[in-house]
DNA sequence: TCTCAAGTGTAACGTAGCCGACATTTTGTT
DNA sequence: AACAAAATGTCGGCTACGTTACACTTGAGA
């Protein structure tokens, strides 16, 4: 890959919008880049040295196995975002994997030494990053608020309400998202069974609130939801 | 105050053992204390500037509210935690006040922009505090995780666990906790009701797994739980 | 000492939603 | 076109837990 892909690569991260092109290259040197497709898997190999990644194209879902062997969606990724430990501690412990939702996507990752060393040498971007990571964290603290004291199917209407927001394609009041996620998948996000969220799928869709497709979910009114 | 035991309020504070003398008297310099006692509430006035709080003393639990009135215990803040808006993003929205539990505490505060020019000017301690906060994020998302996939009993049992081994007093197997929390408290920070919390601790009680009393938790042998 | 509010104990009842057990539809593969 | 595998649809029983309701206990303040 010519080099001056990968600085673009990373340039058009909000985050390193305040480097200067040597710095990039810097980080570039050290970066390695994967194209995967979907359903392949992705293990963050914990004999390999941490690493924080970027997707630049793409969705993948982030998949944890506990020690019963069942699995639980931790996060679903977008293009453009940053993944893996991001809190710069490693963490052996956890069973992480990530798993292709989309067609194909691009990833490219830094090691996580490297990108400390930057962070050192620039302290607005340290301070970028760390509001950077309270940002996700504020985020998932609201998203578990909404998991624990709501019911199934109001954890269902705000996901879908966030998603929309995200990702959704605004037509007036109705919005189309491009569906990369199974019913399961939808379901294990809000913490739910499939039936449950099958169930509130087909109810919202006899309501016309939605239209739930394979590929597509087309909501007719946002505000409704 | 004297400045120099407000010097060793922060220094003794881990985040802030790598700073000068002179780096901490100017976060000093624009230092407030509060002092209060127990049940009293304590707003983060949104009105004032935004501030980072360190409670060198007791124990306060930060309670939010919602549209509906609805009470949720967001964290418990123990002696030397820091608290408020450690992402560095002042948050207007959400309506947040302090509960004092313990007897008396003491909290101490600066000023989040004086903060972040101390950070621009540290690097190191930039990074150190952006581990410290995705250490924080970790340990949040491991209890929400907990609060999610399990059942009320291995909640509380998660929970008892982990209040014993940050705060309890072990002996041999045996631990004493110092209860500051009443059964309701523990029920919210668990997210089940009052009754199947009191329901839960008497069963354990029954069988041996601890003693519970207003003042104080012994847990006969904490691997049991 | 008395009083009252806060904290704790206990029971009956209703229900959201999990789970197992299918049938049916859609998709990708040969 | 044919098949298998994955995704979706549907149902009924079961249960953990919230809710309502009330009695008892404790401790702080008058």
């Amino acid at each position: 890959m010519y080099e001056e892909l990968k600085y673009w690569y990373l340039r058009d991260h909000k985050l390193f919008r305040t480097l200067s092109f040597s710095q990039i290259r810097q980080l570039c040197i050290i970066t390695g880049f994967k194209k995967a497709s979907k359903g392949e898997i992705i293990y963050f190999s914990s004999s390999d040295l941490p690493r924080i990644f970027l997707l630049k194209k793409g969705n993948i879902k982030i998949v944890a196995v506990d020690e019963d062997g069942n699995e639980t969606i931790k996060d679903i990724i977008q293009k453009g975002d940053l993944f893996g430990e991001l809190t710069l501690e490693a963490d052996h412990k956890t069973n992480e994997y990530a798993k292709v939702l989309s067609d194909d996507v691009v990833i490219c990752s830094f090691l996580m030494s490297d990108f400390e060393d930057l962070l050192l040498r620039n302290p607005t971007l340290a301070l970028s990053y760390t509001k950077f990571v309270g940002l996700k964290m504020k985020r998932i603290k609201n998203s578990y608020a909404n998991l624990i004291s709501k019911d199934a199917k109001t954890r269902l209407y705000q996901f879908l309400k966030d998603w929309a927001e995200q990702e959704g394609v605004k037509n007036g009041n109705s919005v189309t998202i491009e569906n990369y996620l199974t019913q399961n998948d939808i379901a294990q996000i809000i913490c739910t069974s499939r039936q449950t969220a099958t169930q509130l799928l087909n109810e919202m869709e006899a309501n016309n609130l939605l239209m739930y497709k394979r590929k597509e979910i087309l909501i007719a009114d946002i505000n409704k939801l």
